[in-house]
DNA sequence: CGTTCGATGCACT
DNA sequence: GTGCATCGAACGT
């Protein structure tokens, strides 16, 4: 089942928790490729620094201000697409930032896109390396702009409850970000082998 | 183990 | 022109 809009449109740290063990889905000709989501980071609002909403609305950040449910898709460092899903309601800018998969379907095809972009091969890449990462899992799930702001519920990309209890998980600043790291707004599953980040941060 | 650093595109001021 | 919500190879210890 697919996650309805009205999951999104609640306080985002509510949602990051709840992402936790939901299943991304990228539905393509290639095939269909699907991971559990280990590690989540919560942008919140215009008064949190990190958050691209923090110097007020842009055409980048558009989708922050739309409608929950939605994918935000956006490039960084000259090679790397990272994906959110908007939360909260209308005019009230916030996202989770998905850091991290444990792959489930597809993982061949994931292997080979990864492959094809690194120039490492297929065969190199051990199964929780393929998802470890915001750009690393954009790159396996072939997200990118052309997903920016598609709706979450029900489309070939969408999150799914697939009825995972997801285990333990722990709260942490979040990673790579110069400000506000004193906010504890990321989400991982404990000890999971996909989470990305230093050892003692998983 | 640990840290440093280059690659690379583009939105924003 | 500046600075990224990154990644991994290359180095030092």
């Amino acid at each position: 089942m697919s996650l309805p809009r009205a999951f999104y449109d609640r306080p985002t740290l509510e949602v990051a928790r709840d992402l936790i063990g939901k299943l991304l889905v990228h539905v393509t000709k290639a095939g269909r490729a699907s991971g559990v989501i280990v590690e989540v980071e919560a942008y919140i609002g215009e008064n949190d620094p990190a958050c691209h909403a923090s110097a007020g609305p842009t055409r980048r950040n558009a989708p922050l201000y739309g409608p929950p449910g939605r994918a935000y898709v956006y490039f960084n460092y000259g090679m790397h697409y990272l994906v959110n899903a908007v939360t909260e309601a209308s005019g009230r800018p916030a996202a989770v930032l998905i850091r991290a998969l444990d792959p489930r379907e597809g993982v061949d095809l994931m292997r080979r896109r990864r492959a094809r972009t690194s120039g490492r091969s297929a065969d190199a890449f051990g199964t929780h390396e393929l998802c470890r990462g915001p750009g690393n899992l954009t790159r396996a799930l072939a997200i990118g702009r052309r997903q920016n702001r598609v709706s979450l519920s029900g489309g070939r990309l969408h999150i799914e409850d697939v009825g995972l209890d997801p285990g333990p998980v722990a709260w942490s600043p979040r990673i790579g970000i110069r400000v506000g790291t004193e906010r504890l707004w990321r989400v991982f599953v404990k000890g999971h082998p996909a989470v990305s980040g230093p050892r003692d941060r998983r």
